[in-house]
DNA sequence: GTTGAGTTGGATAT
DNA sequence: ATATCCAACTCAAC
């Protein structure tokens, strides 16, 4: 038999004061007449709503496979989108789990974890668990689980990449979905986050942790760390050298840029041909579309091709720093290596017409 | 020590 | 759409 602990009673509120619920104008969210509304409506109506429908198509939950899910599919997005109500318990996990399951027993034939749909279930309670077994989880320092890795604390380069000013539309209109929705498709997250940290901008996951905690709708601390420590090459995942490429990744599912110009509007009469580049645009095609590149929409910030070259041999030398010292990497080791990488490294602060020097020769491993 | 697997890379070929 | 190469990591199993 469960005993319960008697409940306060109702009044007792210790110290805090019962207020009227504020307003959105109190809470900061003025001017939002005109705006794109976020497609989420809260409360276990709406969230079973949504679930009956994903369940419904069971031809899809059986064949569901994760990675292969479109980023760029904004009217009717490539997941459950159920996220925000398993995040808020508006729909249980375990009910969710179970309609999965009676699928499966309709249809033989289904998807298996770790892609299917019933193992992105198993992947929130692998974070769960991983999450409550570690020190620090939620930060690089005294994190066992996490590679210590010199990022930089550059706050011009979050903040371009927080304000969708990176100059790469399909980084920018993800962090405007972002901005917009609170929710995008998890490749979308993917490469954002490969971008600001070991694909280009080599900043600190725990920053664009940061960002993503405020401004999703479903975000979870576990699943959230745990995920920017796996798109940063800090844990679970060490594959550096394959990095999203912020103008070819979503040209392949998106070859118009209907999302681009979906969400940056600035864009929407740039050509096809230009749409991920726009900088080669020739300016007799930028004005004809509207758009200067360096006056109405930002030149790139970093060029791709030396910025990502330049993480990989930064990596590589944390990597390779970290293996010497077995995990154990003081703040003074990294601040050593910081200095001798900010020597051969020029991309970052020489952005994008300076192209890497002969300085970025891949350094010798031992 | 070697081998193979690892939810989601890119570029190029067909 | 699928195959192959590129470049190359860690970790577990043997």
């Amino acid at each position: 038999m469960t005993i319960f602990p008697s409940l306060p009673s109702v009044g007792d509120v210790g110290s805090s004061q019962i207020v009227e619920v504020p307003t959105l104008e109190e809470l900061g969210y003025v001017d939002i007449e005109g705006n794109e509304l976020p497609p989420f409506r809260g409360g276990e109506s709406e969230g079973l709503k949504r679930l009956r429908e994903a369940i419904s198509n069971e031809k899809w939950v059986a064949t569901f496979e994760k990675p292969k899910g479109d980023p760029s599919a904004f009217l009717r997005p490539a997941t459950t989108t159920l996220s925000p109500y398993l995040k808020f318990g508006c729909v249980s996990s375990r009910y969710f789990y179970q309609c999965i399951q009676d699928v499966y027993t309709r249809n033989k034939k289904h998807t298996s974890p770790p892609v299917s749909l019933l193992g992105q279930l198993l992947w929130r309670d692998f974070f769960y668990t991983v999450a409550f077994g570690t020190p620090n989880f939620d930060q690089m320092r005294g994190n066992k689980i996490c590679k210590q890795i010199p990022w930089n604390d550059n706050d011009e380069l979050l903040t371009a990449w927080r304000e969708a000013k990176t100059g790469y539309p399909w980084i920018d209109a993800i962090m405007t979905q972002l901005h917009k929705w609170g929710w995008m498709h998890h490749l979308a997250r993917h490469c954002v986050a490969c971008f600001l940290t070991r694909g280009d901008l080599f900043v600190h996951w725990e920053k664009g942790r940061d960002v993503f905690e405020r401004l999703l709708i479903d975000s979870d601390w576990a699943i959230n760390s745990g995920n920017w420590m796996w798109l940063s090459c800090s844990s679970f995942f060490y594959q550096y050298n394959r990095i999203y490429s912020p103008i070819s990744f979503g040209k392949k599912y998106d070859p118009n840029g209907n999302y681009i110009r979906h969400f940056l509007p600035i864009l929407k009469d740039m050509p096809k041909e230009y749409i991920y580049e726009p900088w080669t645009a020739p300016l007799s095609v930028q004005t004809k579309a509207k758009c200067i590149i360096g006056k109405d929409y930002p030149k790139p910030m970093v060029s791709h091709d030396s910025a990502s070259k330049d993480c990989k041999q930064k990596l590589a030398a944390a990597y390779e720093l970290n293996k010497k010292l077995n995990g154990v990497v003081s703040e003074e080791d990294l601040k050593v290596l910081q200095r001798k990488l900010d020597a051969t490294c020029d991309s970052v602060l020489n952005p994008v017409h300076s192209h890497s020097s002969s300085g970025a020769k891949r350094q010798r491993r031992s």
